[in-house]
RNA sequence: GCAGAGAUGGCGGAGUGGACAAUCGCGGCUGACUGUAAAUCAGUUGCCAUUACGGCUACGAAGGUUCGAAUCCUUCUCUCUGCACCA
């Protein structure tokens, strides 16, 4: 990709505001290495389809020979972001921290070179903060600016409780943007707030103002934000499979959106896919999603592996096949087994015996292709049986007596 | 400090002594249909057992009243609102 388009992808992708737009294409156009601010939660482990985008951006910024700073925010982990949350949040220890961090870092591996970034735990300065240099920087901010914030409101409105450390949280990681010295920081669109903080407080301390970079947040598979919390997250570190279906799941109305926020694809494809979108019959839908769920895997596993999702998917989903290497091999050493437990004990999947019946009464339960009605059912044991549970547990049998 | 309101299942939010395992909405799951795991429609959604109008555990925590409590009382923990305070 020429130098050009990266630029463009930055500024333009899925952008959702910059500040100032002029600023950052002149950062660009100069021939500065910019120090490209990104802050990491450490109080999550996995990153989905969303951070990753967004991350994506920070890549670029890379291959153009900026240099990626990363912050691990575990100072600012004991205060929580009201950013995302709609109350306070848990406190976590310096080890899980640590530890979070370490599965953070395979995942960035995927997408940027971790050679060349800079990281910083920003206890490293916050730390060392006292009481008078707080105030110094606090007057600067208004209670209205800061109950302002959206979330803030809505809390106040339903009554729920607002931390008063909550409103220090922007002033934090805005400092971060000082003790680092950084040209850009990048975010989601929900660091609106937080990343003019930033802005703001290297303006106090008068160093050059960070331009504020938001992007786009991307929709979970169900149409609301994409939150961990609520299950329609599809993460980075998800099986080939697993991201080709999920993928294949969204909502068609978010099928361009996915295309501009969670693929590489370029923007003029993109505008004739919707092209094809608009004027297309039903199974011209589906092709295209097809499309999208081969770009996102390829992009987070290899080709061959978005390859054989779409072939997994074809035949499993489309042509409800059962394909050998999908399936959980489970030994059994009884002769004999009542249906309920098989399904509970063997698939691993199904929390309880209540459940299992209901599955079982509402059809969900089939051995070898037959569909089993009868909840007491004894069945007999044989190598190879294939038991399938609901939509995507799959099982077979092997003996060991 | 004073006064008032509140804490319910994954979430939102009803219920204010028995018919409450708890209306409803969202989310989840299964089925039908289809173009997919989309949309739509239907069913289902604490656990154990299924022969049952069955048992067990649950409505912030601990006690109590009662034949019987999510619902009443006491204490506790937490939250919100108003007043007071405005250093």
């Amino acid at each position: 990709m020429k130098e050009e388009d990266k630029k463009k992808l930055i500024l333009d992708r899925a952008t959702f505001r910059v500040i100032t737009k002029k600023e950052l294409e002149n950062s660009l156009d100069s021939n500065k290495t910019l120090r490209i601010k990104f802050g990491i939660d450490p109080t999550a482990s996995q990153i989905h389809l969303g951070r990753a985008s967004t991350i994506q951006r920070l890549r670029d910024f890379q291959d153009l020979g900026h240099k990626v700073v990363l912050i691990i925010g575990d100072f600012t982990a004991k205060v929580g972001d009201a950013s995302d949350k709609d109350s306070e949040r848990k406190v976590i220890t310096e080890n899980e921290i640590r530890e979070n961090f370490k599965t953070y870092e395979t995942q960035l591996k995927k997408i940027l070179d971790l050679s060349k970034v800079e990281y910083r735990y920003n206890s490293e300065w916050l730390e060392k903060f006292n009481f008078s240099s707080i105030l110094d920087i606090s007057k600067h901010f208004t209670v209205a600016q800061l109950i302002e914030r959206e979330n803030f409101i809505d809390r106040y409105k339903n009554h729920k409780p607002i931390g008063l450390h909550e409103f220090l949280y922007p002033i934090m990681q805005g400092y971060d943007s000082v003790a680092i010295k950084s040209d850009v920081e990048l975010g989601g669109s929900d660091q609106l707030f937080n990343i003019l903080a930033g802005r703001e407080i290297q303006g106090y301390f008068n160093m050059k103002k960070q331009v504020c970079l938001t992007k786009k947040l991307l929709s979970g598979t169900d149409g609301r934000k994409m939150s961990s919390s609520w299950g329609n997250v599809i993460n980075i570190t998800d099986q080939p499979n697993d991201i080709y279906g999920k993928v294949m799941s969204i909502r068609d109305s978010v099928i361009i959106e996915y295309f501009n926020i969670a693929t590489r694809v370029s923007t003029e494809d993109i505008k004739n896919i919707e092209k094809d979108l608009n004027e297309s019959t039903s199974s011209g839908i589906m092709d295209i999603k097809k499309v999208l769920a081969y770009e996102i895997t390829a992009l987070y596993s290899t080709k061959k592996d978005a390859i054989k999702a779409e072939n997994n998917f074809k035949k499993t989903v489309q042509e409800k096949q059962v394909i050998s290497d999908d399936l959980i091999l489970v030994k059994v050493d009884k002769k004999k087994a009542r249906i309920i437990d098989l399904i509970t004990s063997l698939t691993g999947q199904i929390p309880s015996k209540a459940d299992a019946r209901r599955l079982i009464k509402s059809g969900g339960v089939y051995i070898d292709n037959v569909r089993i009605n009868d909840v007491n059912l004894e069945i007999d044991m044989k190598s190879g049986m294939i038991v399938k549970v609901g939509k995507r547990n799959l099982v077979k049998i092997k003996t060991t007596f």
